[in-house]
DNA sequence: TTCTTTTCGGGAATCGATTACCGATTTATC
DNA sequence: GATAAATCGGTAATCGATTCCCGAAAAGAA
């Protein structure tokens, strides 16, 4: 069985994207070169990954069929059937989340929020429910939910993720910026933008495009 | 000099995330040792890290001092003067961003935002500007700003992305789902949510916690 | 048809990041 | 004061990702 990487599984999306766009245009075919000019990577980067997960192969002197590659994609990706997960703390940012259409696409459904303020909890936002955070335990062990996007300010998300994996949660899509600690068999997945930041500020130096100096 | 790679930049604002916490503690002293335990990786990587920014030595027996951990790598991360920004596309996600208050302690500063919509513009978000897209070119001239935050759509992002650039913007945050076609000299740092998606729901998949099969 | 061009796919080589190791040093303990 | 334990800093080795290279196949041109 074929291991893959966090930057290559990462390509993924990209290059599913692309072949999206294609799709759009109406374009039937397409090579690794174009991809790989397209998001400024190697070819045969290109070639690489999408050998490891197509069942078809490319054909010399064309490429690949645009339609074949968006199948083989989104069936390595998962997105044939959407995963559904719960979202937790629906204040500034996963309020966005909430609102975010573009999730569909990738293979997300968020059934519902939950969130600790009664200012926000029992009405709905984007047409999903937010719960107490009192109606979680017993929505997870219903509904069987394995994901949870985590989007509660820094000094909660410890406690709520303790919550989440002891009623059954795997899978942790952890949006609040802290480091959590989390057994061992339990997946979290960060999105911490002080880390983007930090690569954007260190090319931007390189460059000289900063007044930091 | 020192070349410094993206996992390692994302590296250090964990570590001065950690320093920090241990300075609210009142602890004065830190070994890599107990930052790798926390964090999950190799001490050796952590010393190694801390070896490329850090001016002042660590005193085997006890570690580093925790002030001293702080003040190097917030210079090193540039976070001294907060870097100056714009927002583009004050809409769902990136009114998130304006009202996100945790950019003061990385080092970024949100002065103003855009938007193509009159029924934001003119108003304030967070206590910042929201100003119609027609005002963009002059302020970005005006105030030297050297970074923009991009959220808006995907299917308008290259079109404001080449205004910003146009107009001495080299430096662009880029939330929208979109690989961005973009001059040399111009530094582009992707928050791509698939991307980290593909990443989650790979894992999840391997510990056999989702649904997908 | 024949030749050229482009792309594919696989194997070898390279490059860089991470890990392993080791002697040196300092602190705590006895 | 002697000894043990833990950490440091540096070098060497490993591991894996990416790149390089080549022969083969298909399409288009001559």
């Amino acid at each position: 069985m074929k291991s893959f990487s966090k930057n290559q599984l990462e390509r993924y999306p990209l290059y599913l994207r692309f072949f999206r766009e294609l799709e759009e245009q109406g374009i039937e075919v397409a090579s690794s070169s174009a991809l790989a000019a397209r998001l400024g990577i190697s070819e045969e980067l290109v070639r690489k990954d999408l050998q490891a997960v197509c069942s078809n192969k490319g054909c010399p002197r064309k490429g690949r069929k645009v339609q074949d590659a968006i199948a083989d994609l989104e069936r390595f990706l998962g997105y044939a059937k959407p995963e559904h997960a719960i979202l937790v703390g629906a204040g500034n940012l996963g309020g966005a989340l909430l609102r975010f259409p573009g999730f569909a696409q990738s293979g997300l459904s968020i059934d519902a929020a939950f969130d600790a303020s009664y200012q926000v909890s029992g009405k709905q936002i984007a047409g999903k429910n937010v719960y107490p955070m009192s109606a979680l335990p017993s929505y997870i062990k219903q509904k069987k939910t394995k994901l949870a996007i985590l989007a509660v300010p820094g000094d909660a998300a410890q406690k709520v993720a303790d919550a989440l994996i002891e009623n059954g949660i795997v899978g942790i899509w952890n949006f609040a910026p802290v480091h959590l600690e989390i057994p061992k068999g339990i997946v979290v997945e960060n999105v911490d933008l002080s880390s983007s930041l930090a690569v954007l500020f260190h090319h931007m130096k390189e460059i000289g495009g900063s007044y930091h100096g």
